[in-house]
DNA sequence: AGCGAAATGTTAAACAAGTTAACATTTATT
DNA sequence: AATAAATGTTAACTTGTTTAACATTTCGCT
């Protein structure tokens, strides 16, 4: 009932009703951004790779915003889920901050299309609230148990440079910008090394 | 000969030239795009706000990608003139990176709109190799005079570092990431203490 | 089974923004 | 002053978003 109706069994009239073109379109716009750009992407484009006029999408999204952002909740939804799981894996407080590192920039480079449309600098400040609920906290613990005696602003300090750090790395990587001046090829190993390095040392003053 | 010829003395028609059409084009667009975000914004809007025709523009630039990408030429000047100036004015190594990286912050604080064109992970890797030419050139240098004698790979780790956590810093702070989840009200010292932090260690390795 | 309501899809049209073409006015050159 | 170049205008074309009116299918219920 109502599952996967397309293409199935040899039927060759295509059937009125879709079966699930939420999904189906959330898949087209993120193959089509991955292609195009966020820019470059249009609802119609998607509606049409999904087999639909172009007004069957207002059947389940208000709008082009709505769509959008429903895929950016979905890559928040799998974003903290692979932060959570880095951090559930690694034993000591140390690698736990350097796997939610590692584990934030392979999500942005795993999920481009869903990166971008989360963190957009669009200026809405919503996804940044987001964000806050489940990745960020599990720095701040993480910080807090490695460097249990330091002051809470030595911290607070660290825990905004490692976040920044992987933010920066994250974008950077995507846009290319490290790979055509420093021509790095495997991020993943080297950002695990300037990590350990940057989070490896006494826990001055 | 042809500047100015908007508003001044007491003439009530409007000329028919406007003098400097392109550079108030430009204006309107960053006024535009502070207030309305890179998205909303409308070369139509720039055009009625610098009061002329709707195809008025096209006079100027080709199209209204040419529009962003003179203000994004723009911004990159500026940035790089920045950076500049903060590299010649600070006297150590370390000074010249800390320098580097709070001019970084506070030209994406004081332009956003263009730091918003320059940076806008649309993955065009234009950007990326624009920035290539001067700024980054200057953190190799300082790095390079901080640690002469450390291995050249663990120097080029530290200018990534040091352009990852201020790349993320301008961006999260720009979305309004960092006021929200740490409060961090002036980013300009809060960074530069960051930064001593981060260089200002012995050498390793 | 069968009936009405809800869901989901379609076509047509309104609307907005980018862009181009044809024409008008001003400025610069000689 | 004559003409070419630059700059601006209006009208129309194109594409993409969105809404309205109508059609088909599915669901819930009897």
């Amino acid at each position: 009932m109502a599952t996967g109706r397309r293409g199935t069994s040899g039927g060759h009239k295509q059937p009125y009703h879709h079966g699930d073109l939420r999904s189906a379109l959330m898949a087209a716009a993120l193959r089509l951004i991955n292609k195009h750009g966020v820019k470059g992407f249009s609802l119609k484009d998607a509606a049409t790779d999904a087999g639909v006029s172009t007004a069957a999408p207002y059947r389940h999204f208000a709008d082009k915003e709505a769509l959008l952002g429903a895929i950016q909740d979905e890559g928040f939804s799998l974003f903290n889920a692979s932060l959570a799981a880095a951090y559930a894996k690694a034993d000591t407080a140390q690698s736990k901050i350097v796997a939610l590192g590692v584990a934030y920039v392979r999500f942005a480079l795993e999920h481009p299309a869903h990166f971008r449309l989360m963190f957009s600098m669009s200026g809405d400040k919503a996804s940044s609230a987001e964000m806050g609920n489940s990745g960020f906290l599990l720095l701040v613990e993480a910080v807090d148990r490695l460097h249990p005696d330091a002051q809470p602003e030595w911290r607070k300090d660290l825990v905004v440079v490692c976040w920044s750090v992987v933010h920066g790395y994250a974008v950077l990587f995507l846009d290319g910008a490290l790979t055509v001046t420093t021509g790095i090829d495997d991020p993943e190993e080297h950002l695990r090394r300037s990590l350990t390095l940057l989070v490896g040392r006494d826990s001055e003053k």
